[in-house]
DNA sequence: CGCCTACAGTGAACACTGTTAACTGTTAAC
DNA sequence: GTTAACAGTTAACAGTGTTCACTGTAGGCG
């Protein structure tokens, strides 16, 4: 029935049919709702069968995030490639635009890849997950982009004394990962990655509700602030 | 052996008890190892025993979260009753410092009461469970002091008219909560709030550490920074 | 005091979960 | 054309939340 082909290409069209469907339980019922079993009644296989695409439930679990991942990272890389000639400042904006407007379309992955990813503490260090290695091209996305807009036209950012030694040395070992920006100019990029971060989680998880209904009037004040303090202007005034 | 007494102290005793084990368990394991059958396990009961203290398991962690969040705010608050004669900005430094000691001493908990609450879309609009009920008091806290705050002695803040009209229109909706404060001075309050909330969630869930591995010198500097719009002074400089 | 009711707690069972072992057939490789 | 790898199944195990029928004991009331 399946127009045949070597057996890699069967295993491989069954693997993406396995993650295709615990994305559409994902987003039906939330993380809880993604089960070995129910994934495996998805495709009308037995259980066990999975096992011969995934060591556990967990692993599945964790391909899920990875390519959750790299379909995020996708969505906002080519987002900011539809105008070509847009200036850094708009796309700065447009990928902080294009990750809340993701997040609030997919909150169940959303919460998948950002809620409660309590870190064991782990005693080696780095781990080499392909989840962490997506998680890491995806942080790789906005900090070089920050870094075009540091180079293009510096901001002014605090003095080394202003931030205190311990915050500094820390600051300067993150350097290579910004293209050699001062920790000045990495300290305020993270605070916009901090406050952006906050306020999409906030909003996604519902914590914001309880004061503001709509929080969109919000957001595009805080991301003018947040957008200021990297020396770029307000994109859309109101 | 228990020292008699009516049948409802009793019923309280072992109802206290089970909440114990539950806390146990949850800072042992995380939220997954507060099962129903080890909480009975823990008691030396079985399992459908608890059915007469909860109707349902999650019942039981709903209950759990409203003792929670209980506990944080009495930890904040006789955390600012300590020295009593401190004055109001030095009271918030403790607020926000106390709060990030709990988050990052007690994770667990404080990935269950902050972490993926992915609010199912409620018809209904305010849901009276008790959980919530405690979320309102611990939020109120805040409101409480920042609204001291300002009547004490006003910060300046943006005019209605940079804050644009359908948030003014939210935040002034908002202004019984906060003692009748302008809507300017309310968003800077709830900045202060949304960016302590996304720095703290950020540094226990591990979001962070990919760039800062230790985060209280900068959580320390961003103390600084958002409690200057506040027209707080910096309380300790290094 | 003695009955009787309410209630904490038990045992067995159901439907579900992730996971493993032993076993099929089909299919690609030598 | 034989063989070995592999997808997939059936059966089972341990564990989960939950329900039902049942026990004993303790409290309230006549």
């Amino acid at each position: 029935m399946e127009f045949g082909g070597s057996r890699d290409r069967r295993r491989a069209a069954t693997l993406a049919e396995i993650k295709a469907a615990a994305r559409r339980l994902l987003v039906g019922g939330g993380v809880a709702a993604v089960g070995l079993r129910a994934v495996a009644r998805e495709l009308g296989l037995t259980p066990p069968a999975l096992y011969r695409y995934f060591p556990s439930h967990e692993a599945l679990i964790s391909a899920l995030i990875a390519d959750l991942y790299d379909e995020l990272t996708a969505a906002l890389m080519d987002l900011q490639c539809v105008e070509e000639d847009v200036d850094l400042g708009a796309r700065l904006y447009l990928l902080a635009n294009g990750l809340r407007d993701w997040a609030l379309a997919h909150p169940a992955e959303f919460g998948l890849l950002f809620g409660t990813a309590v870190p064991e503490p782990d005693g080696d260090g780095h781990e080499e997950t392909p989840g962490h290695q997506a998680a890491m091209r995806f942080g790789a996305l906005f900090k070089e982009l920050v870094a075009q807009i540091w180079h293009q036209k510096p901001f002014p950012h605090p003095a080394d004394d202003e931030l205190g030694t311990v915050l500094v040395e820390q600051l300067t070992a993150e350097s290579e990962h910004f293209h050699g920006m001062p920790p000045g100019a990495i300290y305020l990029s993270l605070n916009y990655w901090t406050r952006l971060y906050g306020l999409i989680c906030m909003e996604v998880f519902g914590q914001l509700h309880w004061v503001l209904p709509d929080a969109a009037a919000y957001f595009e004040a805080q991301l003018f602030e947040i957008g200021g303090a990297l020396g770029l202007d307000c994109p859309a005034p109101e």
